[in-house]
DNA sequence: CGGGTTTGACCGGCGC
DNA sequence: GCGCCGGTCAAACCCG
């Protein structure tokens, strides 16, 4: 039903880093941002009307007991939904490319697709494939200017880029070969 | 055939 | 209590 996903350009791999990104990101310096309010994007009060607290805040949590529960027989639906650890720190930034997924080094598997009220642009929800790594992500297209991608991380990877270790081994291995002289 | 994506349903929180 | 809304599940589908 959507085509904005179609007239993507073929510079893919090139996007434009609006605000700094988190730390363990492979991505390209920040550069300069003036006009994206993304600080009240991290705040939780992205609301322009009626800024509710956006269910990041800390505490609420304690539900350790209910995960596994049996309402129906016959529906073997949704063993244990949302464990929501609201403790988990959250990344927000936002980056100008024509490719609404940006390479950052980790694998990622899509789990969902939601039209959120008052943008034009369906918001994505992705995973890292990671075995252990329960790290998630959403992308996003602002309706106002269609070529800035919010990228929001979710978590932190309790494993090593695998792609940023394969970047940075021959170099390792250069460094220890130089540095033995 | 295995892994990722699509897509509609479902669930829980929140406001009224 | 009800309905809206955002996040998630999972079956179907797709693709190499």
């Amino acid at each position: 039903m959507d085509e904005q996903t179609h007239q993507l350009q073929p510079q893919n791999s090139s996007y434009e880093l609006l605000t700094p990104a988190p730390s363990f990101l492979p991505l390209h310096p920040q550069l300069p941002v003036d006009d994206i309010d993304w600080i009240s994007l991290l705040s939780g009060q992205v609301g322009d009307q009626n800024n509710r607290p956006m269910m990041m805040g800390s505490g609420s949590d304690g539900k350790g007991a209910d995960q596994e529960k049996e309402k129906g027989n016959d529906k073997p639906r949704k063993s244990s939904r949302m464990m929501k650890r609201s403790s988990r720190p959250r990344f927000a930034f936002q980056t100008r490319s024509a490719d609404d997924i940006l390479d950052d080094g980790y694998r990622w598997r899509k789990y969902g697709q939601k039209a959120v009220k008052n943008t034009s642009f369906p918001r994505s929800y992705y995973r890292c494939t990671y075995h252990t790594c329960n790290v998630k992500k959403q992308v996003q297209r602002l309706s106002k200017d269609t070529s800035i991608v919010v990228t929001t991380y979710d978590g932190i990877h309790n494993h090593p880029c695998e792609k940023l270790m394969e970047t940075l081994t021959p170099l390792l291995k250069q460094m220890q070969f130089l540095v033995r002289f």
